[in-house]
RNA sequence: GCCCGGAUGGCGGAACCGGUAGACGCGUUGGUCUCAAACACCAAUAUCGCAAGAUGUGCCGGUUCGACUCCGGCUCCGGGUACCA
C-alpha cells in the first residue's frame, strides 16, 4: 500500500471484526476479568455529534489496553430506547415509537461502528425490547412483593411479614416507611380480615406501594415528573411549567436505603463531586423530633424536627406548613378569616413564583399557642409557606436568634428576638447560629456548652416523652408511574379496586398497541386507549408506566447474560462478571440514574440475586466538548432582515436553503442569536448585502457539507461598492453612524483569490460586526454541532480517536475546535512513513536496535503505561508524538522498534495498528490478542546527568556529571569551575544545595 | 446563600513527591518545493530588549536555598443545590 489511507483500512478492520466476532467476550475463561462499561444512550434523531464518543473513545482505549493485558474484558453497548422524543415524534406524526427508535439505533450502531469501538455487539440490550422488559418488570414485582426489616436491614419476602401478623399481629414490626399510613392491629384480627383488607393492610409496607402523593404534575407533557427532571419550575424536557398536585402514584422505597446508599459511597473509587452530590441529595441529618403541647387543645400535638435542640429556649413561635393537617383544629374563630385568605393566597402561588421568590416574608398568625416542653412557655402558632410539608414533620421551632428565616420572619412580625448564647452577636442585624459560647436564658442549660446542652435536652425530652433523637433524610420516595405510552407497562392490575401483581410467569406484560399516543378524552394515560387490554381477559391493568430510569438501572446485569429467557442473569455469569470495574459517562447521571442503579442493586442483594457490595466500582466523567456558537448581536438585529440566500458556487437560491435561512430567522427572533460553525461575511454580487457564512452539516435541513450563506440586508447601509472587497464594504460600514464603533474579526479567509484574499489583508480586525462566539453546549438547537462523520471521511477515524484524546484532560470541560486534528493526522502519516519511507512497501530491517532507538521506545512504554492506568490520554498522545518524531530524527526503520511500537499505539489507533500489524508479518485481526511489550528500565538508564546550576534559585548554566558523581562530588565540581565567578556578582557561597538526578542551587 | 471544581503564551494544553515553566499540537511569521494551490519539509514563535539581561503560571501576603505546586486572605469563571428547619 503507497501512502496512508485511513478510508480504506478502516473499512477493512471494521469489516473483519465483525465478521470474525473478533470482541466476543467469553463467559468463563482462565484469565482475571475486567469490566468496561459505558453509560448507554438514549438513541436520538439527530445521531452523535464529535461530543458524544469522548467517553466512549477513553473507555475503548482501556478495554483494548487491558485486553493486551491478559484480561478477559467486557466491553457491551446498548440502547435505553424508552423514552420521551420517541413518543413526541409519535404524537406529532402518528409513527410508532418503535419504528423511529430502531431507525435512530440503526444510525447509532453505524456511527459507532465507523469509530472503531470493540464492543461485543453480540451481548446488545435495548430496554424497549419485550425480553429485556420482561427482567424489568420482574423486578418490579420483586420489589411489589417485598418490604424492608429494619431489624434485619434489608429487604424480605412479604411473606415473612403476613407470617409474622399471624403471630403476633402488627405489634413490633420495625419496617421502613412512614409508620403513620399503618394501622395497627392483633393476630386474631389478621386472621379475620378479608383478602382485600389484608392486601389494604399490607400495601404501605411494599418497597413499590401507591399512595397519594404530591407530584410534578407537567401538562404540557400529561405526566409526572421526578424531582431530577424538573429544572427551575420547568421541565427538563421541554421545558413546559410543572405544577404540584396530589395523585395516587407508585413510588419506590428507596428511603429505606437511604444510610446504606450513604455508606456504600465511601467504598466507591468516584469523583469526589459525585459522591458529594450523592451526599447533599440524600441529605441525612442529625437532630430531634420534639412534641409540643397545644394550649386548651388536650389531644393536639405539634410534632417538629429540628438540627438545634439546644436553640429550643429560643424557641419563641412555631410555624407550620400552610398543608399541615392541624391548622384546622387550631385556628381560632378571630383568625378564621385570615388564616382561610393565607392558604388560599398559597395554593394560587405556584411552585414557581415560591421559588424565585423566596425573599419576601409571608405569614398568618393562627391565635393559637402551644406551650414549650422545656419550660411551659406558651408561643405562638403561626403559618408561612417557608415550611414545607414535605419535609420533617411540616413544622419548625422558630429561633429568630439563630435561623436566618425565622429572623427575618420575626422582624417583619415584630415577635421577640431573645438571645441564647453569650457567644451570638450582631442579632440587631441578622441572626448568629453561632455553636460557640455557653447558654444564656436557657433554664436547664445555662452555662453549658453545644455538646454538653445537645446530650442533656435529649435525655430531658426522652425521658418526659415529648421528644427524641432522630436522623432525618431530604430525600423523598421515588416515583415510579408516568402518564405515557412509550415505557415499561408496570405489571399490576386491579381487581375490585385493590392493585395486584401479575403472575411471574405472565411475564412479559407487553406493551399493547394503540390508535393514538395522546391521553385519553377522559383524562387517562395513553395505555387507555388500548382495547381489550385486560388480565385474564377480565381484569383492568395498570394505565401508567414505568419512568425512564426502570430500564436503566440493571442493564449493566443483562449485559453478563443478555440471552437467558429463565433468569435476568445466570448466577454462573454474575458470579464471574461481579461488578462494573470501570464506567463512563456524563456527570449529569450523579444524581438520577447511579442513585437508582445502586438502589436496586442493594434490594437485588438483599434478596440474594447479586453477590458483589456495589455495582460500580470506578466511575469517570467525561467532561463535556464545547461546540462555539456565533451569536448575534442584539443591536444589529433590527437591522438584519432576511431577503434570500445564493449559493455561492453558482450564485443561485435554493428551496432548502431558503428553508434554513428561514429556521435562522426564527431563531434570530426568538432567541437574539445566530450560531453558525464557521464566521465569514460576505458581499452580495450586487454588493448590497453583506452576508454572514455559515458552513453547514447536517444542521441545515438536507445539508451537505457546501457552503452556504445567510443574506442580510443592513437596510441603514447604503452599501455602494465594489469588486466583492470585504474591506471596502467594512470602509463604508464604518463610516456610517450605525456601525462606526464596530470591529470586525474574521477567523476562516474564503476570499482565497490569490493576494488579494482581503481577510489575509485585515484579518483580525475584519469580521460580522454582527456577531460575537460564544462557547456552549454542543447541540442541534444552538446550530453550533460538528459531525463526526465529516471527520472521519476527511481525516479517518484513528485521527479522531486521536484528536479527541488529545483535546485535554479526558474529565474536563473543553472547547472544540476542528482545526486542530491536521495535527494528529500528520502524526498517523509520519507513523506509517516509518514503516513505509519510501511510500512503497512495507521496509523494516531487522537490525538491531541502538541503544538510543532503545531508550525511546521503552520511554514511550513506560510513560503511555503509566497515563492509561491514569486515564491521562492526552499526555499519552503527545508522548507518541514525541516518539515518533524522534524515531523519524533517528531514521530507524527497524522491527524491533516499530513492532512494539504497534503494539503501543494500538488501543488509540486501532486500525492503523491492525493494518501494520498485518504488513509485519502477523495473522490478520491479531493484534487484540497479543500482549503488551515489556517495560525494560535498563535501557532508560543514562552514565551522564545535565544539571542545571542556579544562584538563588535563579537557572544560569547547565553542567555534566557522571550518574554515580555524589552531591558532595558536584558540590566540589562546581565550586572550582568558575559559574560563581561569572554569576555571582563577586559574592561567596553561603550555602550549596545539591539535590541528586535533579539541580545544584547556590545560595550567595 | 451553601457545597464542589477551575484560572499557565494568540489557542487547546504540559510540568513526577516543591527542583531548568510553557512539552506536544494548533495558529502565526519567514523559507524550500509548485505555473499555482493542496500536501510535505526547514526555521522562528511567553513578554520587553540589538544584546547582556529583566519580567512572567488570576490578585495580595507567607513558608522555603528554591513555589504553577504548600499555607492564609481575596477576585473572577464553571458545575451542583436550595426557604431542608
Amino acid at each position: 500500500m503507497p501512502a496512508y489511507r485511513p478510508e480504506e483500512i478502516e473499512k477493512k478492520w471494521q469489516a473483519h471484526w465483525k465478521a470474525h466476532h473478533t470482541f466476543q467476550a467469553q463467559n468463563h475463561s482462565e484469565k482475571p476479568k475486567y469490566y468496561v462499561l459505558d453509560m448507554f444512550p438514549y438513541p436520538s434523531g439527530a445521531g452523535l455529534h464529535v461530543g458524544h464518543p469522548l467517553g466512549y473513545i477513553a473507555s475503548d482505549i482501556v478495554t483494548r489496553y487491558k485486553r493486551l493485558r491478559g484480561f478477559n474484558v467486557l466491553h457491551p453497548m446498548g440502547f435505553d430506547s424508552f423514552g420521551l422524543p420517541a413518543e413526541q415524534y409519535a404524537i406529532q406524526t402518528g409513527q410508532h415509537p418503535a419504528l423511529t427508535t430502531e431507525k435512530n439505533i440503526e444510525t447509532y450502531v453505524q456511527q459507532l461502528s465507523s469509530l472503531g469501538f470493540s464492543y461485543d455487539w453480540s451481548r446488545e440490550v435495548r430496554t424497549s425490547d419485550a425480553s429485556y422488559y420482561k427482567w424489568t418488570q420482574w423486578i418490579f414485582l420483586k420489589l411489589f412483593n417485598s418490604w424492608y426489616n429494619l431489624d434485619t436491614n434489608k429487604a424480605e419476602p412479604l411473606t415473612a411479614l403476613t407470617a409474622r401478623f399471624a403471630e403476633q399481629g402488627s405489634e413490633g414490626i420495625n419496617a421502613a416507611g412512614d409508620a403513620d399510613e399503618r394501622h395497627s392491629f392483633t393476630a386474631g384480627q389478621w386472621k379475620l380480615f378479608s383478602e382485600k383488607q389484608r392486601l389494604a393492610v399490607v400495601l404501605p409496607y411494599r418497597l413499590a406501594y401507591q399512595q397519594d402523593t404530591s407530584v410534578n404534575w407537567c401538562p404540557g407533557l400529561g405526566t409526572v415528573l421526578s424531582n431530577d427532571e424538573v429544572k427551575d419550575g420547568l421541565s427538563e424536557r421541554g421545558g413546559f411549567p410543572v405544577e404540584r398536585r396530589l395523585m395516587p402514584q407508585w413510588n419506590l422505597r428507596i428511603t429505606a436505603y437511604a444510610d446504606r446508599l450513604l455508606q456504600g459511597l465511601d467504598t466507591l473509587d468516584w469523583p469526589d463531586a459525585v459522591k458529594e452530590m450523592q451526599r447533599n441529595w440524600i441529605g441525612r441529618s442529625i437532630g430531634a423530633e420534639v412534641t409540643f403541647p397545644v394550649q386548651n387543645h388536650e389531644n393536639a400535638q405539634i410534632k417538629v424536627y429540628t438540627t438545634r435542640v439546644d436553640t429550643i429556649y429560643g424557641a419563641t413561635f412555631l410555624v407550620l406548613a400552610p398543608e399541615h393537617e392541624l391548622v384546622d383544629t387550631l385556628t381560632t374563630p378571630g383568625q378564621r378569616a385570615a388564616v382561610d385568605e393565607y392558604i388560599a393566597a398559597t395554593k394560587r402561588r405556584s411552585e414557581r413564583d415560591r421559588m424565585t421568590d423566596v425573599k419576601a416574608v409571608s405569614g398568618v398568625f393562627t391565635g393559637a399557642y402551644a406551650l414549650n416542653p422545656v419550660n411551659n412557655e406558651p408561643v405562638q402558632i403561626w403559618l408561612a409557606d417557608y415550611v414545607l410539608a414535605g419535609y420533617g414533620t411540616g413544622a419548625v421551632m422558630a429561633v429568630p436568634s439563630g435561623d436566618q428565616r425565622d429572623y427575618l420572619f420575626a422582624k417583619h412580625f415584630n415577635l421577640p428576638i431573645p438571645a441564647i448564647s453569650d457567644a451570638q452577636q450582631g442579632l440587631d442585624q441578622q441572626a448568629d447560629p453561632t455553636k460557640e459560647g455557653r447558654y444564656i436564658n436557657s433554664g436547664i442549660i445555662n452555662g453549658l456548652t453545644y455538646k454538653e446542652a445537645t446530650q442533656k435536652l435529649i435525655a430531658f425530652l426522652e425521658e418526659k416523652g415529648l421528644g427524641k433523637g432522630k436522623v432525618n433524610f431530604r430525600q423523598r420516595d421515588a416515583i415510579f408511574g408516568r402518564q405515557r405510552y412509550w415505557g415499561e407497562p408496570i405489571p399490576i392490575y386491579y381487581k375490585d379496586g385493590t392493585a395486584y401483581g401479575i403472575a411471574e410467569a405472565d411475564l412479559p406484560l407487553v406493551l399493547p398497541e394503540i390508535d393514538e399516543y395522546k391521553p385519553t378524552e377522559t383524562g387517562e394515560p395513553p395505555l387507555g386507549r388500548a382495547q381489550n387490554w385486560l388480565y385474564k381477559d377480565k381484569y383492568p391493568y395498570e394505565l401508567s408506566t414505568m419512568p425512564g430510569w426502570a430500564g436503566s438501572s440493571w442493564y449493566y446485569l443483562r449485559y453478563m447474560d443478555p440471552t437467558n429467557e429463565a433468569r435476568f442473569v445466570s448466577e454462573e455469569a454474575e458470579h464471574y462478571w461481579g461488578s462494573v470495574d470501570l464506567y463512563m459517562g456524563g456527570a449529569e447521571h450523579a444524581t438520577g440514574h447511579l442513585l437508582y442503579a445502586r438502589f436496586w442493586y442493594l434490594f437485588l442483594k438483599d434478596l440474594g440475586l447479586v453477590s458483589s457490595g456495589e455495582p460500580f466500582q470506578k466511575l469517570i466523567n467525561q467532561g463535556m466538548i464545547l461546540g462555539v456558537s456565533e451569536k448575534i448581536n442584539r443591536t444589529s438585529i433590527t437591522k438584519a432582515n432576511y431577503i434570500g440566500q445564493i449559493d455561492l458556487a453558482n450564485g443561485e437560491e435554493s428551496d432548502e436553503a431558503q428553508e434554513y435561512l428561514r429556521l435562522v430567522f426564527d431563531n434570530i427572533q426568538k432567541q437574539g442569536k445566530l450560531s453558525t460553525a464557521a464566521n465569514n461575511i460576505f458581499v452580495s454580487a450586487d454588493a448590497k448585502h453583506l452576508f454572514h457564512g455559515v458552513t453547514h452539516d447536517d444542521a441545515l435541513p438536507g445539508g451537505g457539507g457546501e457552503f452556504t450563506i445567510a443574506m442580510m440586508s443592513l437596510l441603514n447601509v447604503n452599501i455602494e461598492c465594489v469588486d466583492k472587497n470585504v474591506l471596502d464594504v467594512v470602509k463604508l460600514a464604518k463610516s456610517s453612524k450605525e456601525y462606526a464603533d464596530a470591529v470586525f474579526v474574521c477567523k476562516d479567509g474564503f476570499w482565497q483569490d490569490g493576494k488579494s484574499n482581503p481577510f489575509k489583508a485585515g484579518i483580525s480586525e475584519l469580521s460580522p460586526f454582527l456577531t460575537t462566539p460564544e462557547v456552549e453546549k454542543m447541540s442541534k438547537s444552538k446550530y453550533n454541532v460538528v459531525n463526526p462523520n465529516i471527520l472521519i471521511d476527511k481525516y479517518g477515524a484513528d485521527a479522531l480517536r486521536l484528536y479527541e484524546m488529545f483535546l485535554g484532560p479526558l474529565e474536563q470541560y473543553k472547547p472544540w475546535n476542528t482545526n486542530g486534528i491536521s495535527g494528529v493526522s500528520g502524526f498517523l502519516k509520519k507513523l506509517w512513513r516509518l514503516f513505509h519511507p519510501e511510500d512503497g512497501a512495507l521496509a523494516v530491517t531487522d537490525e538491531a536496535a541502538t541503544p538510543a532507538e532503545l531508550k525511546v521506545l521503552h520511554r514511550a512504554i513506560q510513560k503511555v503505561q503509566e497515563d492509561i492506568e491514569k486515564f491521562s490520554f492526552n499526555t499519552s498522545v503527545s508522548l507518541f508524538m514525541i516518539t515518533v518524531n524522534e524515531l523519524t530524527a533517528l531514521k530507524c526503520h527497524k522491527r524491533a522498534i516499530l513492532e512494539p511500537l504497534v503494539l503501543l499505539v494500538s488501543p488509540y489507533a486501532p486500525h492503523l495498528a491492525e493494518e501494520l500489524w498485518q504488513e509485519l508479518g502477523h495473522a490478520p485481526g491479531s493484534i487484540s490478542t497479543a500482549s503488551y511489550p515489556e517495560f525494560r528500565e535498563e535501557y532508560l538508564v543514562e552514565n551522564t546527568v545535565t544539571y542545571p546550576l542556579a544562584i538563588n534559585g535563579k537557572v544560569r548554566e547547565q553542567m555534566q556529571f557522571a550518574a554515580a558523581a555524589t552531591g558532595a562530588e558536584i558540590e566540589a565540581a562546581v565550586l572550582a569551575s568558575d559559574f560563581l565567578a561569572k554569576h555571582g556578582e563577586g559574592k561567596s557561597a553561603r550555602k550549596v544545595i545539591v539535590v541528586p538526578g535533579r539541580m545544584v542551587n547556590v545560595v550567595v
